[in-house]
DNA sequence: GTGAAAGCGCTAACAT
DNA sequence: ATGTTAGCGCTTTCAC
């Protein structure tokens, strides 16, 4: 099968010059005269010649490869997250190779070996678990890599994260300005820390306009198990007159809970969602939401690590990017503002 | 700064043994003394030893890699479609390098340049149009390659499609039963076969029922333009009954014109969606809808993919994958089937 | 400014 | 069964 492709030396041939000069003139790094650029170019074209990346990469030991490393590639944050991070890196010539962690660490460990076996010019993870079991390996390896999204508090690398705490702040002031004092947490899972983080953004809002911190339900990760769990809480008496969901699947899973329980939104219960994606703004109602700036993250996240691919040694930043309130129709104000202390707490959080 | 990693030759030093001897135990491809084996693995644990896959790769020709060039990577669809293809070539120890076409020719051309720059054991592309853009350089690569998805008529390689006239005849069927005569097919862009033959599915279920084909409003790629379109068109006078979207931002798009003009579905209009996600599931009302078999294109492109890089030489295939049309409450009865030569037909197709 | 030659880390022949 | 040698295609000295 496979007929070889061209190589630098058929060029050269045709060219009538020598391999070195079409790798000068090619990679365009030291000066050649212009004729020969000319002839190297012709007989370039002329054998639809392309390098070999592979034999180039061996030789000058710098890559061109960006290895990102997402917890899962079904969740449309991760997704775009790497389509605006393709955009950032290829516009200087980069390419990335892609692996999901599967939200296993054992996964993300043997796919960040597989990653790194590439030897890229650095990696943008987002680890699978606060444990970032692919940290060691990472270290070991010298690669330069920046942290994304799940950026534990004791991480001393580069990283890019959102102010989860403010973020779910946001949620928790709007609720409180149109009269709900007692609203429904829904997290994923209690072991991320941006999780965590959002979850004490709302207490610390609540408990700053003397109000109970309000209740968090911890759901799980599966869309099933998750909707069965709301689906109890939900079922008891207590009923909240509001509900923030953590993360998009658990937004999604509220709703579908509402829908089954026959609740309405937003006459019976209010709801925020996280993550803002196009089908909350169609939905009806649509749904009120904390929207990320994923395209922000990915350019910060690149800005970063490309700095340290050309040598940039300066200390580890920790970039910390703002989201923003989204106000649709899924919240309803069911009464004066409830801020006697809200506002006090908002200039203490900045 | 990057302290240099260990090499084969680190290793072998270490254990006693010559390179090759590494080369074979670690690769597995020729018999090596159990006591040696031992030796050179325990060395490799120890200098936390990881093959370079470049080098592996400049030497023995063989790539471990799959590319990868969706149209975007904006939409889940496609994503959804590179979570299962890395499910399955992962499985097998390759990795997958990514791209995106940006839905545009010229950028299919450059990125595809790129990624076989890697010298790929293989290629998945769904071509950003029907020209099919990177077509003659997959071709004169002699990479083996399955397309997916958008494959045209005249393509004459490896492919993997769904049904797509069936698919929308699905939709088209489902209307005729309840007493849709009169329906409005919303696309994307007709310039993509895959549509195109989803408009001919409806037209040729409907006229075999004696009824007009059903209007075809063509609204574009871009959401606003869109839903500008659709709104345009709904405020005429003539509003049809139901509605086939036939994407998944046409079928948003439909959904948030609806609501702007404040059409109640499916009480005014009914609407078949395309793709089947989550959030349909969970809309109110939540959304019928023709779902692909994503899953199942990723695996069929792989087992193409994978027969061709393991040699296999016979005659090109069109896998071509069946849809499902999942029954929700978008769909509203609105008199009794039409469906005289409807049955006919839906033999014919078969 | 250009070319000759060495060699990146590995694997495939070949020799032992 | 193991070691030795050569060389994949490129880039990088270092002569000229």
């Amino acid at each position: 099968m496979a007929r070889k492709p061209p190589t630098m030396r058929d060029v050269a041939v045709r060219a009538g010059v020598s391999p070195a000069t079409v790798s000068n003139v090619l990679g365009g790094r030291k000066r050649v005269d212009g004729a020969l650029v000319e002839r190297v170019r012709k007989a370039a074209a002329d054998l639809d010649y392309q390098i070999d990346r592979v034999a180039s990469q061996l030789r000058s030991g710098k890559t061109r490869v960006v290895s990102v490393l997402v917890p899962s590639l079904e969740n449309p944050f991760f997704t775009s997250l790497i389509a605006a991070l393709e955009r950032a890196v290829r516009s200087e010539g980069y390419d990335i190779i892609i692996a999901s962690g599967n939200d296993d660490d054992a996964v993300e460990r043997a796919r960040m070996a597989a990653l790194l076996s590439w030897r890229p010019a650095g990696v943008v993870v987002l680890p699978s678990s606060d444990r970032f079991a692919a940290r060691q390996m990472i270290e070991d390896s010298q690669v330069p890599c920046v942290v994304v999204d799940r950026v534990a508090a004791e991480h001393g690398g580069d990283a890019v994260t959102v102010d989860n705490r403010e973020a779910a702040a946001l949620a928790a002031r709007h609720f409180l300005e149109i009269g709900h004092s007692r609203i429904l947490v829904v997290a994923s899972t209690l072991d991320l820390a941006n999780i965590r983080e959002r979850c004490v953004g709302i207490a610390e809002t609540y408990r700053g306009a003397g109000l109970e911190p309000p209740e968090v339900l911890e759901v799980g990760l599966s869309f099933d198990e998750v909707g069965e769990r709301i689906e109890r809480r939900l079922a008891e008496d207590e009923r909240p007159t509001g509900v923030v969901a953590l993360t998009n699947f658990a937004t999604m899973a509220v709703i579908a809970a509402f829908k089954r329980l026959g609740i309405a939104v937003p006459d019976e219960i209010s709801l925020i969602g996280f993550d803002d994606y196009a089908w909350m703004r169609v939905s009806t109602p649509s749904i009120t939401a904390i929207g990320q700036p994923i395209a922000g993250m990915a350019e910060a996240a690149w800005e970063r690590l490309s700095a340290r691919i050309d040598g940039d040694d300066s200390p580890p930043r920790t970039i910390t990017l703002d989201c923003r309130l989204e106000v649709r129709q899924s919240v309803l104000s069911i009464g004066p503002p409830l801020r006697k202390l809200a506002d006090l707490q908002r200039t203490n959080s900045l």
